[in-house]
DNA sequence: CAAAAAAATGAGCATCGCTCATTATTAGAG
DNA sequence: CTCTAATAATGAGCGATGCTCATTTTTTTG
C-alpha cells in the first residue's frame, strides 16, 4: 500500500490528544447534554475510534469530570488572585457571589453540565462538581467566619447556613436562567442577596440611616427630659 | 391444562394493579435508586411481566413521576389543612420551613430520588418535583408578599429571591443529610433560617440594646409628660 | 357458548457504554 | 536501514437495560 497518495499522518503527541479528546467532549456535552452526548459521537468529532478515548478515560463519566474540571480550575485561579485584593468580609463575599453570577451568565450550557452533574454523584465518585462547590463554599464560610471574629457579623451565625442560603439562592437563579434563557440582572440580585443576607428582610420603621440618627436626636431629647 | 390443582387467579382491577406497580416501584426505587432499579425488579416485585407495566406507564421517567407525584400530595394537603390556622407572614413561614425539614428527616431514601429527579428534567418534561418545589415555592412567596403588604417586611424585598434562598438552605441541608445521614436538628435549623431571613447576620447588638435602653427611657419620659 | 375486546406476557429489538483481540505505528538496538 | 519490542489505535462485538409487539390468556358481550 505504498501509494504515492497516501501521505502518513503520524500521531500526535499523548497530551495534543488528550486536549482533542477533551475539547470534543466539551463541545458534544454542551451541545446534547451528558446523557445524549454518545462516546460515538465524541469519538466522531475528535476523528478517533471509540477505544481510543478509554486508553486515557476510563469511562464516560471520567470524561465529563475532565471538562469540568478544566472550566472550573480556570474559574478559581482567576477568583484566588482577585479575593486577596479586595478588603472587608462583606465586600468579599459580595464579589464571590457576583463572580459566581458572572459565571453562569457567561455559561449557560456549560451550567447544564454543572447541574446535571451536582447530581449525578449517587453513590459513585466524589463528584467533581460537589467539590467545587464546596470551595466555593469554604471561600464563603472563611469570609463568613472572618466577619464574626472581627465584629461585623453576628457571633451566633451558622456560617454554613449561610453559605447554604447564599448557595441556594445562585443555584436557583441559575435553574431559573437554564429554563427561562432571560438574562440574569447580575447587579440587582447581588446587591438583593447582600441586603438579605445583613439586613434580612424585616421591615424597620425608617431605613437603618434614620433609625440611627433618630435613635441619636431621641437621645437627646430623652437627655433632656430625663437627664441620667 | 385443566389441573384440579390449578385455580385460576381473577385478574385484579385496573386500580389495583396501578397501586401494586406503584408501590412496587417505589421499593425498588428507594432500595436501588432510579438508574439502577430496573423494569425487570419492579416487574418481579409487582410479580407480572415487563410489558404489563408499560400498558399503565409510558416509560420509568413516568413511573417515577406517580411514585413522587403521590408522596407530594400528601404532604401539600398536609400543608393545605395547617397553614390557614397559623397566623402572621414570619410564623407561617416557620412552619413551611419546619415542615419541609420534618419530610426531610421522616423520609431519607426518598429525598434521593427527589435529588436525583430535581436534575434530571434536562429538556424532558416538566418534571415534576420542579413543579413540587415551585409549589411550595408558590406557598413561601405569598407569604414573602403578604408580609410585604401588611408592613412586617421590607417593600423591596425580592419574594422570588427570598424563596430561592430559603429553598436552598433547605436543599442543602437536605443534601448534607444525605451525605452524612446525620440527624437533622430541626428546631436550629429552622431558627437559624428565621433569624437570618428576618435580620440579617449584620451585628447589630449596639443598635439593639440602645433601642431597648432608649425605649426604657423614653417610657419613663412619657411617664413625666404625660402621666396615666 | 362463541366471538370480540381487553389484558398480560416475555422473547427480542435498539441503544450505548465499554472491552479486547487484532492491526498499525513508533522507538530502540544492532 | 532492518528487525524487534513496545506502544497506540481500531472497531467488531459484548452485556445491560429500557422498551415493543406478536402472541397468548382472560374477561366481557351478545
Amino acid at each position: 500500500m505504498s501509494n504515492a497518495t497516501v501521505t502518513k499522518i503520524p500521531r500526535p503527541p499523548k497530551e495534543q490528544r488528550i486536549e482533542t479528546i477533551v475539547e470534543s467532549a466539551r463541545k458534544v456535552f454542551c451541545a446534547c447534554g451528558f446523557e445524549k452526548g454518545g462516546i460515538e459521537d465524541i469519538a466522531k468529532e475528535a476523528g478517533i475510534a471509540e477505544g481510543t478515548i478509554y486508553r486515557y478515560f476510563d469511562s464516560k463519566q471520567g470524561l465529563l469530570n475532565e471538562v469540568l474540571r478544566r472550566h472550573y480550575s480556570a474559574l478559581f485561579e482567576d477568583i484566588q488572585q482577585t479575593l486577596p485584593s479586595i478588603k472587608g468580609s462583606g465586600n468579599r463575599i459580595r464579589y464571590l457571589i457576583r463572580r459566581t453570577l458572572v459565571t453562569i451568565s457567561e455559561d449557560r450550557s456549560m451550567c447544564g453540565l454543572r447541574e446535571l452533574y451536582a447530581s449525578q454523584s449517587d453513590d459513585k465518585l466524589p463528584a467533581l462538581s460537589h467539590d467545587q462547590n464546596r470551595r466555593m463554599a469554604i471561600l464563603m464560610a472563611n469570609e463568613v467566619k472572618a466577619g464574626m471574629k472581627d465584629g461585623t457579623f453576628r457571633s451566633d451565625t451558622s456560617p454554613s447556613l449561610v453559605c447554604y442560603m447564599i448557595g441556594g439562592a445562585l443555584e436557583l437563579t441559575e435553574h431559573s436562567f437554564m429554563r427561562t434563557g432571560k438574562a440574569i440582572a447580575i447587579d440587582d440580585v447581588t446587591e438583593s442577596i447582600c441586603r438579605m443576607i445583613h439586613c434580612g428582610i424585616d421591615a424597620i420603621d425608617a431605613t437603618t440611616e434614620s433609625l440611627a440618627s433618630l435613635v441619636k436626636r431621641l437621645g437627646h431629647a430623652a437627655d433632656r427630659l430625663d437627664p441620667a
